[in-house]
RNA sequence: GCCAGCGUAGCUCAGUUGGUUGAGCACCCGGCUGUUAACCGGGCGGUCAUCGGUUCGAAUCCGAUCGCUGGCGCCA
């Protein structure tokens, strides 16, 4: 029996006639009286089925008349040229077979978000988040394979964490038996990551995220991922570098290997080509006076919210650094040597409005100047006892940064709206399905 | 948390001044040998989010509650 193939392989490369056997869902079916048209959908791509009610045995094109949207099929049969079908050929059907009859299919022509949202589980085979999924896929791998090719080593750090860092409201607690410590979900690895960095001196790790922030906006979920990277010995302006050159290589990566998804995306790929090494960089101060040019009135220590971001990045069609913030940004950023007002730090913008989707620096490494710091964030070193330990023994400067691995997909498909990038979003007032 | 909007058939939406809730799609039946989210004819389908109030009478007016969406704030 001719094995399964694909349909992006007969497509590429059809021969008229070629006896061709395909499985997957019914994307669309339309019912004639003596034919049928069914287009079959699966990973490799859509490609029409005809069924002349002559060409098959009886009961299989009755069958086929009573067949519904999204049922899986094996269908058989011989390959045509013809010009009407959608990829200019289409499969003369000699055998039809229905693997699982689906029901009624609630996704139709017409969908709301919220209806969207209420039917994700079914909504993921779609052909537009089955897109999105295979960038994000990409997007997962060519992380790897940027830091495996620099020599830096994966790495995990728990979920469950004791202890509240900073912003302690916006972690989510979980019952941990009967523990009177109180235990949270991850909001990020760092404490661990600066532990694990003086065995292994170049770390990264891919892992989630959790945030308790009452945010309702395009750019934020509950539950998101991040891709995180730690180096011993590494300043901010190296850690920069490192940067740059993962996003540059993320983008050059999806043009490459995701044309077909950027394609059925919609997205104007002409703008993440002209992608360039190094992105251009700016002091806070400078962007405060660029910002204040275009009509604000920001004064020294001004948040720069989405909206300034927003201001900052639309015209523009290639990420940009902000460096050098307010020394209030952080306890753990090491200040600037030569401004006391700074830190070494840096956020990295994604252009066409799509604003931070990293945030780094370089970390204070001396125990007496960061025990300062924690003081100067009204907070109790004692909280952080095992972390201060790691300027006990032999600690030495480093640096590190986080990337929003959700951002980074949304920015790099164009979707606007970041939930729609991750499988099963997390939002304050969404948790199911 | 604040502001705004929405909630009527499985889905998307109409519903006039307060007077028996309609259409398209989906689905079912019938027709059609080239459909392109087909077309034609017929059919099935309703706790008008929930609770209360005003009224002879409420999807419609008023109040509360619930849910969802968007924006802002927040945001290593």
């Amino acid at each position: 029996m001719t094995e399964f193939q694909a349909i992006n392989n007969i497509l590429s490369n059809p021969s008229e006639g070629k006896k061709v056997r395909v499985r997957g869902w019914i994307h669309r079916i339309r019912k004639t009286g003596k034919l049928i048209f069914a287009v079959i959908r699966n990973e490799s791509g859509i490609i029409q089925a005809i069924l002349f009610r002559d060409n098959l045995p009886t009961e299989e094109f009755e069958l086929a008349k009573s067949t519904l949207i999204e049922s899986s099929v094996v269908v058989e049969g011989r390959l045509a040229k013809d010009e009407r079908a959608p990829g200019g050929y289409e499969i003369r059907v000699e055998h039809f077979e229905v693997v699982g009859a689906a029901e009624k299919f609630p996704i139709t022509k017409d969908q709301s978000d919220e209806f969207l949202l209420d039917n994700r589980h079914l909504w993921l085979r779609s052909r537009r988040m089955s897109a999105i999924l295979k960038v994000r896929s990409t997007i997962f791998n060519e992380i790897r394979n940027y830091f495996q090719g620099l020599n830096y080593y994966e790495v995990q750090s728990p979920v469950f964490q004791s202890g509240a860092c900073e912003g302690g409201s916006t972690l989510f607690e979980v019952p941990y038996f009967d523990s009177r410590d109180k235990v949270y979900l991850t909001q990020s690895w760092q404490l661990y990551a600066e532990a694990m960095m003086f065995g292994l001196e170049r770390i990264y790790t891919i892992g989630p995220a959790f945030r308790a922030e009452k945010s309702r906006t395009r750019r934020h979920l509950t539950e998101f991922w991040m891709a995180e990277v730690e180096a011993a010995w590494l300043g901010n302006a190296e850690m920069m570098e490192l940067a740059e050159g993962l996003v540059t290589h993320l983008v050059k990566s999806v043009i490459e290997k995701n044309p077909q998804e950027l394609e059925f995306l919609e997205r104007d790929i002409s703008i993440l080509k002209e992608i360039e090494l190094p992105f251009p960089r700016y002091k806070y101060a400078e962007i405060l006076d660029m910002l204040n040019a275009k009509g604000l009135e920001l004064e020294w220590g001004a948040d720069l919210g989405y909206t300034e971001e927003k201001m900052l990045t639309q015209e523009l069609r290639t990420p940009i650094f902000i460096t050098h913030f307010p020394r209030a940004k952080g306890f753990y950023h090491r200040v600037d040597p030569e401004d006391d007002k700074v830190v070494l730090c840096h956020d990295l913008l994604a252009p066409e409005g799509y604003g931070e989707i990293i945030g780094g620096g370089e970390r204070e490494w001396r125990l007496e100047i960061l025990m300062k710091r924690i003081r100067e964030f009204d907070m109790e070193p004692e909280q952080y006892d095992w972390y201060l330990d790691l300027r006990r023994y032999g600690s030495v400067p480093h640096s590190g940064y986080g990337l929003g691995i959700d951002r980074t997909v949304a920015w790099i498909v164009g979707e606007e709206h970041i939930k729609n990038v991750i499988p099963f979003p997390r939002t304050m007032r969404r948790y199911t399905p």
